[in-house]
DNA sequence: ATGAAAGCGCTAACAG
DNA sequence: CTGTTAGCGCTTTCAT
């Protein structure tokens, strides 16, 4: 409503003043800055910022866009690249791409990335093809376990190693029928699911124990509703499994309910472990055994990447992987007890 | 990069005949508008939509401003919201104002609400005088439990109410030693948990038990973490205990990790509830009981509120409470069992 | 130390 | 049906 011209004209001065008062660009008198400064308080003078950044050619802001708000990884990430940011005194919106009414990235959405600064986008669910559409000046960051344009620069975590990881602490348990919540077959797609499915296969291989094909549990949506139904179901219909790997902590959580539906003893009868090392996990049934697939690293390596890229910095698209560990709590057997 | 003139030019055309052809306002010749379309698909063009929004005055973006991105609530809340405002062909981004440089509300933050055609601005944690201070043209819904200044628009759960009903419920159950987890006797301030606190209060009344208000824990943040060793600590202390009222379901789910820690069986000795109706909260323990707050309704509300005041609707400030609902899983006893 | 004027890319009013 | 022109509110040369 009040314009720079108007405390401008309010104060006696040019609106170069008031904007270089505004800015601390120094070059302006003591007297005058307070009077303007004054005349600010005044007016209750705000600045648009709409009209800085179209003059500016830029926004200060970054953007995560996420498949959707209330899938508790994504909060988590979000809360550490929004610290990570903010120590870089940069903004973070976040936006949802999932439930966006022209869809993934029809054109609206391009022309949104363009009024951020830089964008990191979690692919998941999103297909390569869709990628390679994207063509925008804004230096983007991908996050997630598919497959991307080698042009993009990209963060991802050890899927199958971490998978690997996971299923050779349930064999090393003892586990021998292992189910994977979750897992997919598919050779030719590149997935969290298949790749994490990949991983259970490996450690399989390296144990010299048969890995069962028919254990591989496909589940669209991952999520804890679905996952309770499927493992309560699973348990009934296949009384050999005794181990169970969840491509994700939420739908962990949701199998922990099942199998406690079906009154399953975890992990005495079925040991359980998930992975993103959720932080609810550590509280759920004294503690779920998971991997920490690096988020905090995850988010460290984007925002240095982001930051290089917006900075101008000229390099070869970047790819890369977290380290994963196993964190054993209180679902599997082994080391037992909680941790952190 | 490529502008409107760019391609106007390479039309030949006027910069008008392009805007025409893009926002379909129909004024245009169908050859000229084949001909512009091949140009815009040639030259790559993207809309600047910072240059649109300072022409137009709007941004057809709506913000919902949480205090921290990795409370599940909100992930829950924004979820919600985003698909309610997609109903309405708007698009929600969400800003966290807790880990902000310059704090909840400063000059910038005040700037930045600017730039959208609205805001649901989540107050958990402002004080009245921070949101006194606002004055903005955009409109804003207010959320929270505090008092808020009357000009604004509010809505708010039955805080009261749902801890009277929820306290109601464990003293039916038989418990008489309900301690209130992150309560806070305050009589000055309103917050979520003097709120809460004065409904555990009020349902002792009712049931003529006497309130013991050494039982009232007061718990800062209010987090998982900071919970499981409270609850674990205080079974400890007092072997009295025989209920637990957790402020929040997240704080619930560390008590009841608490609980488990402390070798106490629940609900058998302690019955345990919380307050929010998490989507997670179905899937631990078997199914924590809790306090449906009507986030669904607030959700909606909110969003017809903020939509008829972005639309220019002129009428007196609202102040709108859900109605909560208790809902009964396995951590308490009366009803049992899981429900939906 | 301050001012005048140009222009960021787009849309809207007014002509033709 | 299409073109010309004038800004939206700010920052930024170039002058003074």
């Amino acid at each position: 409503l009040v314009t720079l011209s108007e405390v401008a004209r309010a104060a006696g001065v040019s609106v170069l003043t008031v904007s270089n008062v505004l800015n601390d660009r120094g070059r302006v008198g003591e007297d005058t800055r307070v009077r303007v400064l004054q005349k600010v308080a005044e007016t209750g003078y705000q600045i648009d910022l709409t009209a800085r950044n179209l003059r500016r050619g830029r926004t200060d802001t970054v953007a995560l866009i996420v498949p959707r708000f209330d899938h508790a990884y994504f909060g988590d990430l979000a809360g550490q690249l929004a610290d990570a940011f903010a120590a870089h005194g940069r903004h973070l919106v976040v936006e949802q791409s999932g439930a966006s009414l022209e869809g993934e990235l029809a054109a609206l959405s391009q022309a949104r990335l363009r009024t951020y600064d830089g964008v990191i986008l979690s692919a998941v669910g999103l297909r390569y093809a869709d990628l390679d559409r994207i063509s925008v000046a804004t230096p983007i960051v991908l996050l997630g376990e598919q497959e991307v344009p080698a042009r993009f620069d990209h963060v991802t975590m050890s899927n199958v190693e971490g998978a690997r990881m996971a299923t050779a602490h349930l064999l090393a348990a003892g586990a021998r029928r292992i189910a994977v919540l979750g897992g997919a077959d598919g050779a030719d797609e590149v997935t969290m699911s298949t790749q994490r499915t990949a991983g259970w296969r490996a450690a399989h291989a390296e144990a010299g124990v048969e890995a069962d094909e028919t254990l591989v549990v496909r589940m669209e949506p991952l999520e804890a509703d679905a996952a309770r139904e499927t493992a309560a179901r699973l348990i009934a219909e296949r009384a050999d499994i005794d181990g169970m790997f969840a491509v994700t902590d939420q739908t962990a959580i949701g199998a922990l309910a099942g199998l406690r539906d079906a009154g399953v003893d975890v992990p005495g009868r079925v040991q359980v472990i998930g992975f993103d090392d959720l932080h609810l996990g550590r509280h759920v049934s004294g503690g779920l055994s998971t991997v920490d697939p690096g988020t905090a690293w995850i988010a460290e390596q984007s925002v240095a990447l982001l930051e290089a890229r917006m900075s101008g910095a000229d390099f070869a698209p970047r790819h890369l992987m977290s380290p994963a560990r196993v964190v054993p709590r209180a679902t599997t057997r082994s080391a037992g007890g909680r941790e952190g």
